[in-house]
Formats: C-alpha cells, sequence, structure tokens
DNA sequence: TCATATTAGTTTAATGTTGAACTATATGAT
DNA sequence: ATCATATAGTTCAACATTAAACTAATATGA
C-alpha cells in the first residue's frame, strides 16, 4: 500500500519527502517506547528528564519549548514528575515569575541509568544509515526544521 | 541553546540526527496546523480524509495504519467524521468483520477542497531544500524507516 | 462438525494534551 | 509613582489517545 499523490512534480517531492519523514521519526520513537514504559514514565517526563539531564536546571517555559508541549501540560508533567520525587522547583531569587526545575539525587540516577541504554536503541536504529548518511540526514533535517519557527 | 550529548562518537551522531529529525517532522506539521484548525477537524480526522482521498475506501485498520493511531482511536475518530457526514461505514459483504469507510460527497467536497493549500504549505516548507536535497531526505527517510516495524 | 485460534472493531477507564482564561510578577514609558 | 503591557506559570474544560478487555465474525484443522 503506498500513497500516491497527485499534483505538480513539486508537491509530489514535497509531499512524498514529508511522508517518509513522519515515518522515520515515528519508528525511531517507537523504538524506544518500550524502554521509557518499562521505566514508568510518559514520553513527557522522560523527555524532560533527559532535557534536565544534558542542560542542566531549566524553567517550566524552556522544557516546554524543549519538549514541543504546551505550558498547560508542562504543569501536569512537572508536577507528576516532582511527586515521583524526579525533580524539583524553586522559585528563582531575581524574578519570582520564574519556576527553575532540577533533578533530584533519585531522578539523576534514573535518566542517567537509562540513558545509556537509549542512546544505544537510538544508535542501533540509525545503524542502517552510514555515518556519512547520517550527517546529511540531520543537515538536511536542520535546514528544514529551522527554516519554521 | 543547543542539547549536547556525552557518548562515543557514533552515539552523538544518531543522537544529533535524531533531534534534528523529530524538530523536522514537528516544524513541518506545525505549519499545517492553521489549515486543519481552521477546517474544525483534528489532525487524525484530516488524516483519515486524506487517506480516503488518495487511496478510495479503506477498513478500519488499513486507516489506523496509516495514520499511525491506535484501533480504538479509529473508532472515536470515525464516528466523529460520520457524526460530521463526511465519511460513510458500510459493512463488507464478502466478510462481515469489515467496515468499509468512505468519503461522502460533503467529505470528498471538503477534503479535495482543501487538499491543494495543504499541498502548497508543504511545498512551501521544503522549498528550503533543493529539488536533489528533497530526494536524498526522502530515500535517508525511507531507509531508516523501513529498517524497524 | 466442532473446538480453537485469529482477526476487525468496540468499549471502557485512565491519562495526556491543548487553548483560553486567569494570577502574579516584572518591565517600560510617561 | 502609575498605568499599560508583557511574561511565567496555573487552572479548567473539552477532547484525544491508549491499552486492555470484550464481542462478533471468520478461518483452521483434527
Amino acid at each position: 500500500m503506498r500513497t500516491r499523490y497527485k499534483g505538480t512534480p513539486k508537491a509530489v517531492r514535497a509531499l512524498g519527502a514529508f511522508v517518509a519523514l513522519q515515518r522515520a521519526a515515528d519508528s525511531v520513537i517507537a523504538a524506544t517506547q518500550e524502554e521509557i514504559e518499562r521505566a514508568k514514565l510518559t514520553p513527557s517526563q522522560f523527555g524532560v528528564l533527559e532535557a534536565l539531564l544534558h542542560l542542566g536546571p531549566l524553567c517550566a517555559k524552556d522544557l516546554a519549548r524543549k519538549i514541543l508541549r504546551s505550558k498547560g501540560n508542562l504543569t501536569l508533567v512537572i508536577e507528576n514528575l516532582e511527586k515521583s520525587g524526579l525533580v524539583a522547583r524553586t522559585a528563582r531569587a531575581d524574578d519570582r515569575r520564574f519556576l527553575t526545575v532540577d533533578l533530584t539525587g533519585k531522578g539523576r540516577r534514573l535518566i542517567a541509568g537509562m540513558f545509556p541504554r537509549h542512546a544505544r536503541l537510538i544508535e542501533e536504529s540509525f545503524g542502517v544509515l552510514t555515518p556519512k548518511e547520517q550527517e546529511e540526514l540531520r543537515r538536511l533535517c536542520r535546514k528544514l526544521g529551522k527554516a519554521q519557527g
């Protein structure tokens, strides 16, 4: 079953690339799903922990931008992570509108323990591409992603 | 703000490509969002209508696979489209487990009317890439997507 | 033929997600 | 100082999504 679009060659080319792009992204995400479920985390929760591990403490708004979710959603995600004792929120002294979110010891241990396996799963997924192809894919995707919002 | 991962060069390469891939897919989807909202459709509903337009009548299971949602979700999506008078369900004569879903006249007019603009938005998004780059991106994504489930 | 397994679709409960209205804090111009 | 504006985060209601249990129809094969 193959999707076929009518239209100009330009449109066919763009749409074909778009469908492939979506499916590729989904298939890699699917490859990491099981691991995240096993840790009793939602994808959003995992995304927050991962961002904090690699970037250090962040405010809710930055986290929302990082994991591509709404601000309102982040309130809940952070709340649930806090209930699980994986992150802590502290008001920022210089501007009390901001809440700085950071990993607790428990949270850091969890995500740091998961990450190597997570990285390996993604590495395996991308293993069908040569290093050069991976770099080219990244370049093309960055060009595409940067052009919009 | 740039995400930086520690790890082997192989892991860094794969993770970098993965992040770029996700963001590229999201940014193109975002470019089409407004148009879909204006038509009072959810992304899933739009996906179903689009699939029916290009592929003809399909059963719920095939639609689920096409738009990457669960079977249970498709029950609701199709139900809502039926309520709006955009699709119709009919049991298949030879195997009554299957429900064939097809566009109504109204549904066909709606999606056929939307699609040119939709295609143009995607075409514009991909316009930052040359035709050759678009084809290369598609090739790489297909290779990546096909390798998994 | 009958039991078993398989498959398509539905139902249900739990949860995630969003946009919009809202609160609290900070900034800037006059 | 003060008023308007902007920004971070929260709340809320509506809705989407999923996994799992379920029903109905079909296929299989002893």
